[in-house]
DNA sequence: GGTTGTCTTTGCGCCGGCGCAAACAAGGGA
DNA sequence: TCCCTTGTTTGCGCCGGCGCAAAGACAACC
């Protein structure tokens, strides 16, 4: 068995190809191109033609939005086995955002006459696509709301626990973010600044709520949080 | 030459359709039901199990979402030619948004088996629809965007570009926005208040950049807005 | 025509959160 | 090891925008 099919054993298992063969994805697989970046790397900038519709096969991405004169908002975080850049599958379409990579990561890539063609003929990962774009634009929508309607304070915490939930790690102090994590990347998730982000979690640390250190969080009590976000 | 056909005639240049022969469009609207709503109606509510999939013929609809106690906001406006509930496709989702009717509205609907049917077996309407899913979450993202770095002026000035340009009529005044406005749905598309939305259409008013009156706003000089939307 | 309800305007006071500044902490590289 | 860069904390002052309250304007309906 190769890596390919160690690989597609576990995305096979997600939402984007249920429904198609086994064989199916490998060959869908092989019509792209597989590479591996290093944490830092820049995939794809914010505004550049958009050549290639990707999916995260390992590691982590983080997708920006600028704003003129340097204000940036992080838009998502990407965890193994989701889409970035579905854009990227028309032709003439630019980038929306910059994808940058946080945690070292595998990439494979589909320029878009491949992608159109296998969209075309398996249109069961049409429908599948089409479904995690629709999820995307639920959580967007729903993100917006809370802009709208919460504190900064509620936003943080909802924030962290969203984080929490793709990506903590259990260990013994509590559940560790398993992913660099500064307060200005938090700020910039959040809509905030990242002195408002430091007295916040400053004074959930006083509280026994979190332990924190230099872009490092640990959740130690995630239901306090919970009742924070919800609190009117 | 019937209605259905003038219809698809209009509605066949949009992108949602391109590349569809005009018979298979109408085959395709044959399958879905056809009705018409009177302003104000609710066509489908926030957390309903989702059953049909819109497509808005003449007429606008307005899309809300809810936060606990009332606090709601504006998703988008629907215009004519354009779908709604895209969600719907999928059979277990609900709602995510509450529709309602602004202009009176005629609107063909269609529920998820036949749609995905139709989605299988027309691989390039499948395409076509990921397309305008993937430009509404785009302009989801502008926009939180914009929640972020701008200032409640700007965002209210963009608003209302952005819905004349959706919207206006020009009349000898100005350009009219065609539809009943109020200060509160303003407020509630960019996030603020109804205070400060009227506090601030007060002082365009002043300067003569727009005329406003009871649900009712003309745009004079959409050019000083677009200048005051840019300025930093 | 009068009445009623909804929409709008504007004064006023308050406060959440921003953002500078300055000090401190933690890595990382030579 | 020390230095230098990058991240974090916290004090302090300011202000944009919120939200109540009360009055005015307009539309619709009897």
């Amino acid at each position: 068995m190769t890596d390919r099919n160690l690989f597609s054993d576990a995305i096979t298992q997600a939402h984007l190809f249920s429904g198609l063969g086994e064989e199916e994805v490998s060959r869908i697989f092989g019509l792209g191109r597989r590479s591996v970046y290093p944490s830092g790397a820049t995939i794809f900038r914010e505004g550049d033609p958009a050549v290639m519709c990707c999916l995260v096969l390992a590691g982590r991405l983080k997708l920006t939005k600028l704003h003129e004169e340097g204000k940036e908002i992080i838009v998502r975080y990407v965890p193994a086995g989701e889409l970035a850049a579905a854009a990227a599958l028309f032709a003439e379409k630019k980038y929306p955002v910059t994808a940058q990579v946080v945690d070292q990561a595998e990439i494979i890539g589909w320029d878009h006459e491949t992608m159109k063609d296998i969209l075309l003929t398996h249109p069961r990962l049409a429908v599948n696509m089409m479904r995690v774009v629709i999820e995307r634009l639920e959580e967007l929508q729903s993100r917006h709301l809370e802009l709208h309607a919460e504190r900064v304070e509620q936003r943080i915490a909802r924030a962290l626990l969203r984080i929490m939930e793709q990506s903590g790690r259990k260990t013994e102090e509590g559940i560790l973010i398993d992913f660099r994590l500064s307060r200005r990347e938090l700020a910039d998730y959040t809509g905030t600044t990242l002195y408002t982000v430091s007295r916040t979690l400053s004074s959930w640390e006083k509280q026994g709520w979190i332990a924190s250190g230099r872009e490092r969080i640990v959740i130690i009590d995630p239901h306090a949080l919970m009742l924070f976000a919800e609190k009117d």
